[in-house]
DNA sequence: GTCTATAGCTAGATAGAC
DNA sequence: GTCTATCTAGCTATAGAC
C-alpha cells in the first residue's frame, strides 16, 4: 500500500494540494460558524487560508460546495460512530435513537450553516440537490446506516425493504426541524426524536401481534408496492 | 362600494402602479417559464416589461419575491377552485383528492421555477422561508382548506386537530416530488397521491373499527401531544 | 406615490497567465 | 496549483420627472 515512489518525508501521505484543500476547508467551516454562511464571503474565506479566491474555487467549485463536502465528513463521523456503539447495543428502539441522537450530536455546532444543504432541494438537476443525483451515494450510505440498525429485530421482510428509505427521510425532516429549533439546547427535537420512535416502536410491535397481523400484511404490500412505483425502497 | 371620488373610466377599478405591477408580474413569469427561474435576470424581467430595472425592485424587493407571489396566487385560485367543488363532493377520499390533485393542476405548467419556492427551507429567519415567520398567513390559508375537506367525515377530535397540519406537510412533500417527477405528465405523483390517500382512508377506517379503536385512541392522544410540543397543531 | 435613468456596490464565479 | 484580472447579476442609491 505504498503512494507513488516520490514520496516526501514531511507530511509523507499528503500531497502539496491537499494540505491547501484542508486549509481552506477548515478556515471556512471556521468562519461559517463564527459568522454564518450568508455573511461569510468567498473572499474573506481566501484571505483566512492566506490564498487567492481562485484558488478556493480550484478546490470548491461553488460555496455550497464546501457545506455539502462538511456533509461528507459528518457521514463519515456518523458512520464510524454508529459502527462502533451499534455492536453491543440490543433492542431496536435504542439501537435508533442512537443512530438519531449520535447524527444530532454531530451537527450541534453547525446549526448555523446547515440551511445551506437545502438550498437546491427544489432543483431536479443540480448538482447538490438533497434528492438529485449528485447525492445518490451519500443517501444510500446514509439509508445503510439505518439498514444496519434494524438489524436483528422482529421486523417484516417488506418493512425492511423500505423502512431504512423512510427513516432517512424522517431524519431529513428531523435535521430541518433542528434547524429551526431554537430552544435551549434544541430539547425540543431530541423530544421529537424519542417521541416519534417510541410511536413508531408501538406501531411496529402492534402490526406484529397476532390480532391485527392478518390485516396489517396486505397494507405494508401495498405500501411496498406504491413507495417502489414511485422509485423508492430500492435506490435502483 | 365605489373607489375614492377620482375615477377613471379606462380600468377603472387599477390604479396606473398596479397595472405596472401585473405587467412585470406577468412577463417574469412567462420568462420563468420558458428560460427558467436562474437563467432569468432581473434585466431580463424589466426589458420584457419595458421598465427601468428599479421598477421591478420597487414593486417585488427580490427576484425570489415574484415567485412567492405568484405562489398567492396559486393558493387563492386553489382555494376558490376549492370551495366551488367541495360543495357537491361527498366522502372524505373523493375531497382530499380533490384538493390535492387539483393543486397539482394549477402548478402542472409552472415546475420548471418551482424549486425557488424551497430555496429558503433551511434559514429559519428568511423571509421567503417555508417554515418561516413570513409564510405563516400562507400556510395557515392551506391548513385551513384540509380541514374543510376534513368537514363531515368520521375522523375523532384528536386527528382533526392534526391532521389538516399533515396534510399540509405530506402536501409539500407532493410538491417537491412533483417537481423531481420527469415521467408523462408526472403520472407517478398523480398515482403516489391516490395510493397515499387510499392508505390513509384505509387506515382511518381501521382505526375507526369498534376492534382496534380503544388502542388507538390512546395512540391519537400520545401523536397530538408530540405534535403540540413540537409547537404543530395549531399555529400558535 | 409612480416611475426613469444611471451609476455603483458586492460577491459568486471564471479565464488565462505563470 | 495558484494568482490576478475580469465578468455577471442581484441589489442599492440617487436625483429627478410627473
Amino acid at each position: 500500500m505504498f503512494k507513488r515512489g516520490t514520496e516526501k518525508v514531511k507530511d509523507a501521505a499528503k500531497p502539496a494540494g491537499e494540505r491547501t484543500r484542508e486549509l481552506i476547508f477548515e478556515r471556512a467551516l471556521e468562519l461559517f460558524r463564527v459568522r454564518g454562511f450568508e455573511e461569510t464571503t468567498m473572499r474573506d474565506i481566501a484571505r483566512a487560508a492566506k490564498v487567492a479566491t481562485g484558488a478556493t474555487y480550484y478546490y470548491f467549485p461553488s460555496k455550497e460546495a464546501i457545506v455539502s463536502a462538511y456533509y461528507d465528513r459528518v457521514q463519515s463521523l456518523h458512520a464510524a460512530r454508529v459502527q462502533e456503539e451499534l455492536s453491543g447495543k440490543e433492542g431496536l428502539r435504542a439501537r435508533l435513537g442512537m443512530v438519531m441522537h449520535t447524527k444530532l450530536e454531530i451537527l450541534q455546532n453547525d446549526r448555523m450553516f446547515l440551511g445551506a444543504l437545502f438550498r437546491y432541494t427544489g432543483e431536479p438537476g443540480h448538482q447538490l440537490s438533497v434528492f438529485g443525483k449528485g447525492a445518490e451515494a451519500q443517501r444510500k450510505q446514509s439509508t445503510e446506516l439505518f439498514r444496519q440498525a434494524l438489524d436483528g429485530s422482529e421486523v417484516s421482510e417488506e418493512l425492511k425493504q423500505f423502512l431504512p428509505w423512510v427513516l432517512w427521510l424522517a431524519h431529513l425532516g428531523i435535521i430541518l426541524f433542528f434547524i429551526h429549533d431554537e430552544s435551549e439546547s434544541q430539547a425540543k427535537t431530541r423530544k421529537l426524536v424519542d417521541g416519534v420512535l417510541d410511536l413508531l416502536t408501538t406501531l411496529l410491535e402492534f402490526t406484529n401481534s397476532t390480532l391485527v397481523r392478518p390485516f396489517v400484511k396486505p397494507l405494508e404490500r401495498r405500501l411496498l408496492g406504491m413507495l417502489r412505483e414511485a422509485g423508492w425502497a430500492e435506490e435502483r
